[in-house]
DNA sequence: TCAGGTTGTAATCGGATGATTACCTAGACC
DNA sequence: GGTCTAGGTAATCATCCGATTACAACCTGA
């Protein structure tokens, strides 16, 4: 297999398992072994564990992004822009881990080089809904709110536990809306 | 020294790291130092690095809802309460770490104990706001969005390089609003 | 066919780190 | 004075993990 090929195969993997486990919680070789390759060469292709981190959240920032310009184009449906763009932002849990690699990365703002890139990324976001979207402060603040808490509850895991404590299930619902079984059914207790 | 008062001491400075760098980030030897012991006694009055954690969870799980029942009970201000608990929780910035060190809690669902406990927690201040504070679902629901930015922020350290970078000061600006200086004066630029 | 590049692995190394052990010191109590 | 307990450390162990090295297999073109 060619290169190229290789490393977004990496790439895909190690965005589940930086999601699951955070940068310093995950090794190389749970990395290279959900990718199907051995650990040395994870390390070859991309030099370093950290290196990969950062190629890890680029890639999910621009996935990100890359979705966010698509509904801000495709404006037919008429209602609110800031509902589209919430909706977008909810669909992305269908590219598993983009969300939780992204909240593990924002949580990293003590390490030196990660931080650094998680507050360019996470400046990138809020420098598109103000400038691209033209949101009001009020809007830009309540999108990331919610973007935040929705990316919490998937990171504390109660998609996975739902059924198993009536509070828990409340939250959900309270959080997620309309969206809760779309979330259900990608990220909870039966799911991969 | 007393155990019981090294413990404390012990909590205090591992709520701080544990905040930075997250559990799998931090050396019980980076907790010894700033606690000012030996590692091996950090771990023998906790047992292992888990339960330390998880020692640290509770307590700062504790500092909140101690403040926000504090808060709940002073209903003289007159404004609403949805306003005063949010900046009770505001006000924890000045408790070190409690923020962040919860967020770093709320990221680890994945792992399975710290995951059962990080849930439980959250579901505990999920109560507290719809059966003590009487909220209904949308208030529940952006109230523990506001906090969730709140914290991503702080952990995403940007109001330590605040003046750095003209977004990110309107970023600030736009989340923190009035209590922008405040939080400033305890975690910005010059602070310890 | 054979030289060279590409894809990949097995073996291993060295440093970090949580935990354990063995020990020390200072008071308290008799 | 002697012993017992509590508070504390130095030294060390065992394991994990990122990185390196050396090498194997397989194309591909001259």
């Amino acid at each position: 297999m060619p290169a190229a090929q290789r490393r977004e195969l990496i790439l895909d993997a190690a965005t589940g398992v930086f999601g699951d486990r955070g940068y310093h919680g995950t090794t190389t070789d749970q990395i290279a072994k959900a990718a199907g390759i051995s650990q040395p060469y994870v390390v070859r292709l991309f030099g370093t564990k950290e290196k990969l981190f950062l190629d890890v959240l680029d890639r999910a920032l621009q996935t990100m992004l890359v979705a966010f310009r698509a509904a801000l184009a495709d404006d037919g449906s008429g209602y609110p822009l800031q509902k589209r763009l919430g909706e977008t932002f909810v669909d992305l849990v269908s590219s598993k881990g983009v969300h939780r690699t992204l909240l593990q990365a924002f949580v990293s703002g003590g390490d030196a080089e990660i931080g650094r890139f998680a507050r360019a990324g996470f400046l990138d976001v809020f420098r598109f809904l103000r400038d691209e979207a033209g949101f009001t402060d009020v809007e830009v603040d309540e999108f990331l709110a919610q973007g935040m808490l929705f990316s919490v509850l998937l990171s504390l895991e109660l998609p996975r536990t739902f059924g198993t404590d009536p509070d828990g299930d409340a939250l959900m619902r309270a959080v997620f809306g309309a969206k809760c079984a779309m979330v259900l059914d990608v990220m909870g207790p039966g799911a991969s």
